[in-house]
DNA sequence: AGTCATTAATGACTTTTGGTCATATATAAT
DNA sequence: ATTATATATGACCAAAAGTCATTAATGACT
């Protein structure tokens, strides 16, 4: 019974997932959701609270994932430089095999999750924080090696840089809109971006090419949904 | 005639910029709107086609603004180094003096204006990538000087860094929650963000404090208010 | 197997809100 | 004064979030 209720939260889940991935949170209508889940609307309520709460989870499992992702690939790495590329490294791919979960967080990312007393949203931040964690201690480490500033204060600096880093690799419409005004294209705009990131941590400011290379790697493959 | 037209509409967007900054776009009612502004929803819709392109009017107008300020202080300076870092002074300034205004942009700042028809989105764009012009050329000039790295490339380099500067002083809500489990102050994390903005940008690495303190002055005034 | 209690699922219904349109009013022209 | 045009209105419609009385399924206990 738990099994089965276990797994039509999950199918819920995904349909929710797809959707926001197509048209973004504001054009997902509850009723396809349930429509696309195979259950009445009313069940959908039954799991979930609330859409604002059906994103949050939805957005908290991506999240979770990604965490994982990342973990891994930081744990194959010994300095702290390493880890704090190995993340962003880590980032491009899981963006680049899981095109329609990148989609959706990119498209969460607009989302205000207004009620901080909602479990889901509890969960979601408490992922966020987890991988704000993580590329802090990346960051407390390089500096002890040397090789990353050591002015930089690693929890905001993390707060800071996974948003800059989400954005250069998704850059918000507005944003969108300029670069084709200025015949920008993607990659470029990525690798700039992650230049200046990179540019803003390290200590030395030679082999920048690493980040700015997994940012356009993605864009190869991602302009062709666009 | 014409006079009394304009006066309208100037009223109708000065009750929707007001909306917005009080709950954001979203929970901006056009029948809200209609009331604050004494008129029928009728007359709303007869003035904008929609929501979304009234939105874009509100935007539009307040960038136009924010540019206006944004001009006279960079004319005041002679260097690229100067006016960019007067682009970001007088931004901060615009923030704390029309803090309705400031706070209505970065609600706008999520949302995404589809129709690229709509002459409200058009001229909104027009006027925000005034601004990334303004800034392209400031680094432009720096770069000539020698204060500002010469392997930047300035346009998307602006479209990254108003992004970034406008994270700055004010962080999603997303962010404002990761900040607020980590007992960080949006002073702090304003002062943080714009170090690193400076510091990617900028040659020489020292004289990074004023724009730092530019952003960590605006907090002080915005925090009473949240 | 049959009865009953509890849990899960349903979809018709309500409410809210963006958007429309037939009608009414004001203004300008003749 | 009459007509034509421009401006304004608010009742109405449709879409979508969210509710709830009713029904169906499940499992425990005889």
């Amino acid at each position: 019974m738990q099994r089965k209720k276990e797994e039509k939260r999950k199918t819920i889940l995904d349909a929710a997932e797809k959707l926001i991935a197509e048209d973004g949170f504001r054009d997902m209508t509850m009723d396809q959701v349930a429509k696309d889940a195979d259950v009445a609307k009313g069940t959908v309520y039954l799991y979930f609270k609330n859409k604002n709460s059906l994103c949050a989870a939805v957005n908290a499992r991506i999240n979770k994932e990604l965490n994982q992702v990342i973990k891994e690939k930081m744990d194959l790495y010994q300095t702290g430089l390493e880890k704090v590329v190995a993340s962003g490294t880590a980032t491009v791919e899981f963006c680049l095999k899981n095109m329609q979960k990148w989609k959706a967080i990119t498209e969460l990312y607009q989302m205000k999750f207004k009620d901080p007393e909602d479990p889901n949203v509890k969960e979601f931040l408490y992922e966020v924080n987890n991988m704000v964690q993580m590329m802090a201690n990346g960051y407390r480490q390089g500096i002890k090696e040397g090789t990353i500033r050591e002015d930089l204060d690693p929890v905001p600096t993390a707060i800071f840089n996974r948003m800059a880093f989400s954005n250069a690799i998704t850059p918000t419409t507005e944003q969108n809109m300029l670069l084709k005004m200025n015949n920008i294209n993607m990659q470029h705009y990525a690798g700039v971006a992650g230049e200046l990131i990179g540019r803003s941590t390290r200590k030395d400011l030679l082999n920048a090419e690493d980040m700015k290379k997994n940012i356009k790697k993605t864009y190869e493959n991602l302009e062709k949904d666009l």
